[in-house]
DNA sequence: TTGTAAGCGTTATCAG
DNA sequence: CTGATAACGCTTACAA
């Protein structure tokens, strides 16, 4: 079923099909409905690999994430398709299982499909994904990550800031012996740098104090792994007072095993998480957090691809790097 | 940049090129480097537009969910992407919100970009959708629902029998006045099945007992709304002693209010979820719910598309139906 | 308002 | 093992 099997049916023109299709308003009222009608009759559906080979769009925007299933990634993503799919855009999707090597992989399938933007979790990727990037000319986003040198435009938030601010805040409360605890997987980027902020924080905040870092490695972000963590803590680092978590999922998780277990949060171990959870604000003791704006990361995504991909090449507007901010959620545990 | 040009560049003719990237082992050594390098400093990327408007394959396979930020169904293509991406084929994802309609727009739209195969959750569409969908001659998976007169594969499990189970469960604990709570909004017709389910049930194993279900209406699948479900039950039905919830979520949200006032889980107050998601078994108490297979349900459906996606049109298997049923997983909560 | 011609970048097919 | 040629289904550009 083709666009020429319409115009044959219709008795027009297959030029005039596609007028129908793209530019109803320069077709005269009766032609319209002719060819609407043999379009529906044909049950016609056209082919947009063919309208993407001729008119070089495909009005699609790659999307690449480290998971679908983390509801950090989910939520940006899910933002991005409210804000894209109005305009027609549709999404591809890809995960790299926090792999460069995969990730790498991927945005050279996906630039194969000419995406008109793109739309990828980090600011660090191999030099050649870089460079396949860059090379590609169509707008680039850059998300979750804060950079000195993006490839195009880049949206988030500080990830040091935010795990600085909230040292100062355990500091300030009085807490005198933090520990950092989180799953630093090799391609995960983000944690790495929040556990580096965290070891350079306490080192600046604490003079004196010991750095203790509790590591689960590849453990899954699990609440599972939260309570694993806690155990490990308690072994290593009996004198912690402050368990500070690379994310609210492994918070909830010690918060949750701290009630079964009848350990005092924050009365003997005061609790922090990263990321404001839905959860985190329904535990007992609700939980000390800093909130960042991932819903906020996918729709700002939209619209900056939006106008980039509107315009011709020329006027375009220049990649811009934009801080979302992130906002220390005072609560219960810490 | 294109075939040609790369072509050019090595000295061979494009078909020569192709070769080297689809079918490498029919190409001598030297060529195969020769072109190989040049494809390298080149930095070409295959127009996979081009490519399967020729070779009328897309290397693609199309999924329609109600939402993504949903943990159920980013388990699913989670497990769906895990499954097909080492067979070179990527994931168009589409989110319907819960709408027939945009579910049918969202049909058409990835129909136009002839994917190879196609996921969709549900299986009660549009009458347009389904003939799209009949029309298109691909395989088509069908997830989350049973149905006598499926459009092509069906994977899931009875939504109606799981409830029942559980009402059964309730019935042989002792309880005596169950209520269902849970969103029902139009477009979803598994909570509506689970809705439907309960009340017969309760009509048949609780002769003389009238049947309460406490309805949301379209409040999202959140902790919070769990909490206003508690709320309204025991507002309107202070008589009932086990409150069923259409989701986990929301039953998560009921006991930890639960915890957070006092009232005793299971003494005061039996509570059962549905879908036994992680949160569940870390919970005071833990979560009496039914497991359903969500990632199962994703690599099923993966390995059912791959196999008819491989073969020729002619000797692939007919379209099958995969019931991977439930369990009612028995925990502290009632 | 409609039609004609050419071409988008690849692969299928058949020759050599 | 390699090459020439003709599609694939659509849109752009121009002409009528």
């Amino acid at each position: 079923m083709t666009l020429t099997d319409v115009a044959a049916s219709a008795g027009v023109s297959p030029q005039t099909v596609s007028r129908v299709l793209r530019t109803p308003e320069l077709v005269s009222v009766d032609t319209l409905e002719r060819v609407q009608s043999a379009i529906g009759a044909l049950g016609y559906v056209p082919n947009l690999a063919a309208s993407n080979l001729a008119s070089n769009r495909s009005m699609t925007v790659a999307a690449i994430v480290p998971s679908i299933s983390a509801s950090v990634f989910a939520d940006a993503l899910h933002g991005l398709e409210v804000m894209l799919s109005p305009s027609g855009y549709q999404l591809f999707i890809g995960t790299t299982g926090y792999s460069p090597e995969h990730e790498e992989e991927l945005v050279r399938a996906f630039l194969g499909r000419r995406p008109d933007g793109m739309f990828i979790v980090g600011a660090q990727h191999t030099d050649a994904a870089s460079t396949l990037l860059r090379a590609s000319g169509i707008p680039v986003v850059e998300a979750w990550d804060s950079s000195e040198n993006p490839v195009d435009s880049l949206i988030g938030f500080s990830n040091e800031d935010a795990v600085r601010a909230l040292v100062e805040y355990v500091r300030d409360r009085g807490y005198a012996h933090p520990t950092f605890a989180g799953s630093f997987q090799s391609g995960d980027f983000r944690a790495a740098a929040r556990r580096a902020s965290f070891e350079a924080s306490v080192a600046e905040l604490y003079p004196g104090e010991s750095v203790r870092v509790v590591d689960s490695g590849v453990a899954a972000v699990d609440l599972e792994t939260g309570r694993d963590l806690l155990d490990a803590t308690l072994r290593e680092h009996p004198e912690t007072d402050a368990l500070m978590f690379a994310s609210d999922v492994f918070a909830a998780g010690a918060v949750l095993e701290c009630a079964r277990r009848g350990v005092s949060v924050p009365g003997e171990l005061a609790v922090t998480g990263f990321g404001d959870f839905e959860l985190s604000s329904h535990l007992t003791p609700t939980l000390t957090t800093v909130a960042v704006p991932n819903r906020e990361i996918g729709t700002k995504a939209g619209e900056l691809l939006l106008a980039r991909m509107s315009r011709g090449g020329a006027d375009a507007p220049e990649g811009e790097t934009v801080d979302l901010g992130f906002e220390v959620v005072a609560r219960e545990s810490a």
